[in-house]
DNA sequence: TTGTAAGCGTTATCAA
DNA sequence: TTGATAACGCTTACAA
């Protein structure tokens, strides 16, 4: 089997807990002893044993990432950030996906808790308050991010998703459009649901009466885009210009527009939300909201460390982006003939 | 503190071995004492602690992951294929980015042999035989996808690099292109050395002469792909085709060709390679070669289970995908005028 | 400065 | 069937 600390302390001739003051730079050893450690380690190609150490400090330097899919490109950003962070500080990371299902949230949670991770990030799913609650209060740290848990004293790292939906809506406005749909998220979480009332109040703020009809439910993919577009689309009269919860759906609603033979931006004004990658590389390039993933993950990070640390202390903290309006080619002024 | 299995049994007013019996189901145990133990345990809020249950097993049912970069859009599915097929069989999933670079590898495969875990999969990253060798030395299982170890006796789940590159190269030669050019992916990582090697190949089979001058090696960036096509396509005469090393590289060729006002696919064709998400929203749809990227993360976790079940003993297996050319309007027949 | 010994929370062996 | 008890590999007082 692989040598252990006993090994080297046998080979090196010396005691159990030099071996571990040296391999811990703790306490005080002889320069000479501890040469001669690191030499029958090294001889013996001795690797510390993370889970025996975990056993007796009560702290793994893991965290728990969940995230509803690692395939919609939002959250690769997002996870490079926990991870480049995470890594910085000696930390791996745990990967889970949930689909946001409830029931795999809370499989996924119970799964982390019983491998002791030191915290978790939970980012974009739906509102399981009664799981940040129950961890808190087991002193196990928590971040939630690109989602909101009213009320909770958790720390929090976010985007204005109402404000962002707004300013995309309001440049809508801008060029002319009143009649704008809404290609919506997921009904059940919190992004979705904010996305919409920044979307609602935008309409109601330049005097656009409200309309049940322009206004359609999906789950943040591009099928849900493309498949909401049809009967959006549909509608007489059309709808000038589209307001989509997330690129991807607005991905599903250019590509619905294409099929209908509606020309964009002519005929129809797309924009979405995110700003992930491909929305640049598009053509004509997709109008949507940025938002800085790798920042915000990098950022849920930083907090986790700290409270895992110990260094921060009492009340949550709460950080909020501010999302940018990123105007590009699917979008323009609304032709008064059309 | 949490409770722990000794609170359990106390509290059920039973011996430890009992509990354990019971938590694992293993051994006999009378049913009326198992009620008391599993309402102990509800009772208390009993959570398993698995660190402990690692160190005497000697087993960690977690895996260490380890792909270039998860920002890159070919690896999320990866991932997402191994997080499904591990969580099912009761394993959790580290993440680890290394950009491809070999001092990141050595230090990601360091962290999660500390760590413990019960094998690695590597993907798509560059050919560090030393690192897998001493792994399998050391018995711990492992699996590389995406990326052959030349002669290293490793399980391996492939796609045939090389004839999908010939495939696409065909593609283009069957649409009556010559002048064929090659945006290269990395030129240390076995996947670019075998796009190019299908490249070179299927040139030569059609008796087309190599020509240095249209062979340029990016990073498998959409950067490395739009900084490399500025060259290619300044070259006289300019080619009329280009084979780039993967989708992302593709999409830099396309947004280098319209800058520079070629029309895509009239005056210039392009095929990429994995057929990402994205290569079908693009419009004009972007031609390349698909590879199964999830079946691939999956079939990989398999192997990699039924290794570490010890059930798969002897010789490395070797499961290589053919991948299949999705031809989509990046790609024309060459305009004999042109 | 360095060695010894007592845990950390589980599993597994052995009697009972 | 069940209860002690000895590991698992390491950290950390506590002595020496």
């Amino acid at each position: 089997m692989s040598p252990t600390i006993r090994d080297v302390a046998k080979t090196a001739g010396v005691g159990l807990g030099t071996v571990s003051r040296v391999l811990n730079n703790s306490g005080y050893v002889k320069p000479e002893t501890r040469e001669r450690v690191l030499q029958a380690a090294d001889y013996l190609g001795f690797v510390p044993n993370m889970v025996a150490r975990s056993l007796v400090r009560k702290t793994t330097s893991t965290i728990g990432l969940i995230i509803p899919d690692i395939t919609n490109p939002f959250f690769p950003a997002v996870t490079r950030g926990v991870e480049d962070e995470a890594s910085e500080a000696g930390f791996t990371v745990f990967l889970c996906n949930t689909d946001n299902d409830p029931g795999m949230e809370a499989q996924d949670v119970k799964k982390l808790r019983e491998r002791q991770v030191d915290g978790m990030i939970f980012v974009g799913t739906t509102d399981r308050r009664e799981l940040v609650e129950a961890l808190l209060a087991e002193g196990i740290p928590v971040v939630v991010t690109d989602r909101q848990v009213a009320d909770l004293d958790v720390d929090s790292v976010l985007v204005d998703n109402a404000a962002g939906a707004r300013s995309a809506c309001r440049h809508l406005i801008d060029l002319g459009h009143a009649q704008i749909a809404h290609a919506a998220g997921h009904r059940l979480t919190r992004t979705g649901q904010e996305r919409f009332a920044g979307y609602t109040q935008a309409l109601q703020e330049a005097g656009i009466p409200a309309d049940e009809g322009l206004i359609a439910w999906g789950d943040f993919t591009v099928e849900s885009g493309y498949r909401v577009a049809q009967v959006l689309l549909g509608r007489a009269p059309r709808p000038t210009a589209v307001f989509a919860a997330n690129d991807m759906m607005a991905f599903g609603v250019l590509r619905a527009a294409q099929e209908a033979g509606i020309a964009v931006p002519e005929e129809l004004s797309v924009v979405g939300f995110d700003d992930i990658q491909m929305a640049g590389l598009f053509r004509p390039g997709l109008t949507t909201v940025r938002q800085p993933a790798y920042e915000m993950g990098r950022l849920a990070m930083t907090l986790l460390l700290e409270r895992i640390a110990g260094s921060a202390l009492g009340n949550s903290r709460h950080h909020s982006f501010q999302p940018e309006l990123v105007v590009r080619g699917t979008t323009r002024r609304r032709d008064p003939l059309g």
